[in-house]
DNA sequence: GTCTATAACATGATAGAC
DNA sequence: GTCTATCATGTTATAGAC
């Protein structure tokens, strides 16, 4: 990929994944690159062109294998800390991810959603699927997953929310400590901590 | 309120909280009434305007009053059983409402945070910090909320997801299995279903 | 690969009739 | 309380020069 289109598609994401697909307009995108939004014409045909391909773009970023690290450790509840941990870290790196799935799940249309499903989830799926078929067998993996998905992205979401709650904790909350309640939380529930 | 007013309230609350600020105009707003966007700003001055009271209109149906059934339950576990429920119900009973806390969560400035955080939690917020000093004496009891809150939020949004993803469920999600899976696993984790 | 210029249309908002 | 008409501006997209 040509380094103007790949500049294109990081400053695209950026912008769409802050303030939405209609929030941002070609010349929004254009002045943060520099150039007149004629020009980005010459490298993508449409906004709705730019836009998917910003999403694309980001998605495979995501796509790192998480799993070589993980198959030697026998312990589940082990390897669940380290998946949970490298979601966090994934999706703290790159706040963009994190935005436009929770947009897409917003508003986005059957085919879009499906899109998202094969490739959002795609590097800590079956991971995770395996594991609790191991931490919880017999019971509704999905639903578990999906559970995890909400806790990871609501708590690194919500960061800009908690100080103004009203019993806000002092100190801002570090990775590391969001990443033990987590896992925390989803082995043993409130009642271990 | 008169009655056209709150229908005009109803209708840009449907429309903001499915399409966002950004992606609504004043005309989709008046096309969906019958009546023509000029008529709008008898009732609003702005879209800005409109906007905000849309919002809290939708925030004020949700300050209903949950304390008082459960104050009479002794078991910890049982009254977040109950709270639980209430929760979920009151979201599926308006996805407006759910939908305008994430898409605030996603892009609103601080000064909307701070609104939100007043507005979004009040009916739940107190008895449950209260319930989790009981459940987790000692713990971080912000944390334990903002985990509830992103379970049971992402949980509904994502049923549009589920299907799509790769070893999907046959048949849909109920509320009532929601409510289960979400209460054990917040209460005992994992490990225990 | 980027520019200027422009077309064709959508947008928020106002003025004034009824 | 709603209408028509209009304004100023912003929008996506195209044409053609450099």
């Amino acid at each position: 990929m040509e380094q103007t289109e790949e500049r294109l598609l990081n400053v695209a994401a950026d912008l769409f994944s802050a303030q939405g697909y209609a929030g941002v307009s070609m010349r929004d995108i254009a002045r943060e690159m520099g150039i007149t939004q004629a020009a980005i014409y010459h490298h993508f045909p449409s906004k709705d062109a730019l836009y998917i391909a910003a999403v694309t773009y980001v998605f495979e970023q995501h796509t790192l294998e998480v799993s070589d690290q993980m198959s030697v450790i026998d312990d589940p509840s082990q390897r669940l800390e380290l998946l949970i941990v490298a979601m966090l870290e994934a999706m703290e790196e790159d706040p963009r991810f994190r935005r436009i799935y929770l947009r897409e799940l917003l508003e986005g249309d059957e085919l879009k959603l499906a899109a998202i499903a094969e490739n959002a989830f795609t590097a800590f799926y079956e991971p995770l699927y395996e594991l609790m078929g191991e931490l919880a067998p017999g019971s509704d993996r999905q639903l578990h997953i999906l559970s995890l998905a909400g806790l990871t992205f609501h708590h690194l979401e919500a960061r800009k929310l908690a100080p103004h709650l009203p019993h806000a904790a002092k100190g801002k909350t570090t990775l590391p400590s969001l990443a033990r309640h987590i896992t925390n939380l989803f082995l043993h529930g409130v009642t271990s901590s």
